[in-house]
DNA sequence: CGTGGCTTTGAATTACATCAAACCTTGTGG
DNA sequence: CCACAAGGTTTGATGTAATTCAAAGCCACG
């Protein structure tokens, strides 16, 4: 909540945000979006993309804002353009447990019949296009290779869940941490290599709620990583992966 | 692993196996099936069903089989018909992480690019119809109907896997436990109630990976549930859950 | 009737949580 | 421009839920 996104690179919420000012019906803005070939519109030829444009919407929010909550009827879905959010779960007693960081590119708002069964928040300035449920899934008819392709999103993030499952259920603090760092390089490195140093625009806290562990524990493993030079943390918001076989061996429990 | 399938109720294994002695295209077995309502392939008419039963083969599997592999290539899909299967990854050291248990009716085999993500194997004896993936995949084209179904099903499984991560990263041992007693009881009650009888076809080391705890810890937290009086444990393969509503409470937090 | 695998219970250990306090950073207002 | 208030972060001391280690009990099966 903290994070201004300075610094950061491109693809966490550097400068490009929308193309252009308003979105809206064959306005053309999607042809110059920087997303769009890792979102599930890619799936359409550029002609095709008319139909979608003629349904988008845009919207910003800042650090802490909320998209939307968990059983409110999801009417929406989204594709996130610019900055990070997190999805996540509350229990009655206030404990929370985040299951997902979303990035520039990814799809949110997969939905059942009882509603978002999530919270998403803005963790740094962002930027989404909403389309409505009904619309976007009435273009399926027309277009089944939108359908093929959401449907394709939705085995990646279930194979990404059960991933987590396996470090909520079973790895060490150490190893989650290390996991948690290894991820979050992986998805920067979509863009380019930068030596190592991975933008953290979340806060402890979130990190904590998402790998199971209470914002102490994040905090002393991360100085231990540190103390014995596996990483170099510059400030709160950046950690460089000084020695990445190295964590990856940690993070894998080899 | 032990479990015989003895005592268990028709949902989980009890009579009923195939319905015919083989399968295969146009014998008619499809529409004698007892939890074809419950798969996808309720998505197709009666006369529909012709272009599935002309791919599908049968599957049976003994307690501990193991029908495929993490990292295979996910040449098939599957619905389970008979008794009961686990889904679950490993770490390289051995440690163990359940990602779901599958009943009758239940679809498996949702992949991605890279094989199957975890291993399924038999908890008790097993029925499954087993679907070349091209094949069926490739009916999507004539009965759109067929992917809107998986897809919902897909849906339905990553929010299945946001709860278990919230309960994995967030709960403690005995709402852990009463938590999966609930769910057990629910995926259960769907045939009929029974006084409150779960049959438990699976062993306490299954349900300690499933819920991120030790055999030793999911033993305890039984003992202390049924001193307290709020289940009763005829044997091991059985728990009455004598205070639901108390359980409930347990399982949710609140 | 003995053997092997699962389960239960007890005792000792430990990884992580909790409680507490100091430290930083950032934004605000005098 | 500085003081200070508010959050987030780090570190230390202490507590504890759950694990680990160990052993006995229970069944099912040959």
């Amino acid at each position: 909540m903290t994070t201004k996104n300075k610094g950061l690179p491109p693809a966490l919420g550097g400068p490009s945000p929308f193309p252009r000012r308003r979105s809206g019906p064959g306005c053309g803005m999607c042809a110059s979006c920087d997303v769009r070939e890792y979102t599930f519109c890619a799936a359409l030829s550029p002609q095709e993309m008319g139909s979608i444009e003629a349904i988008v919407r845009s919207v910003r929010l800042a650090p802490g804002q909320i998209l939307f909550q968990e059983g409110e009827e999801a009417s929406d879905v989204f594709n996130l353009v610019r900055g990070v959010v997190k999805l996540y779960k509350l229990l009655p007693d206030g404990r929370r447990q985040i299951t997902g960081f979303l990035f520039p590119g990814d799809f949110l708002g997969i939905a059942g019949a009882g509603g978002y069964s999530y919270n998403a928040e803005a963790v740094t300035e962002t930027g989404l296009c909403r389309f409505p449920r009904r619309q976007l899934f009435a273009l399926f008819e027309r277009f089944p290779k939108l359908e093929h392709r959401l449907f394709a999103i939705a085995t990646d993030e279930l194979t990404a869940a059960q991933d987590q499952m396996l470090l909520l259920g079973r790895k060490t603090a150490e190893e989650k941490v290390a996991s948690f760092l290894c991820r979050l390089a992986d998805r920067i490195d979509l863009g380019e290599t930068r030596g190592g140093e991975v933008p953290v625009p979340m806060t402890r806290s979130d990190i904590g709620d998402y790998l199971g562990l209470t914002v102490e524990t994040v905090s002393r493993t991360l100085s231990r990583l540190r103390k014995r030079g596996l990483i170099a943390v510059p400030d709160v918001n950046r950690v460089v992966l000084l020695r990445r076989e190295a964590i990856e061996e940690i993070a894998e429990a080899y």
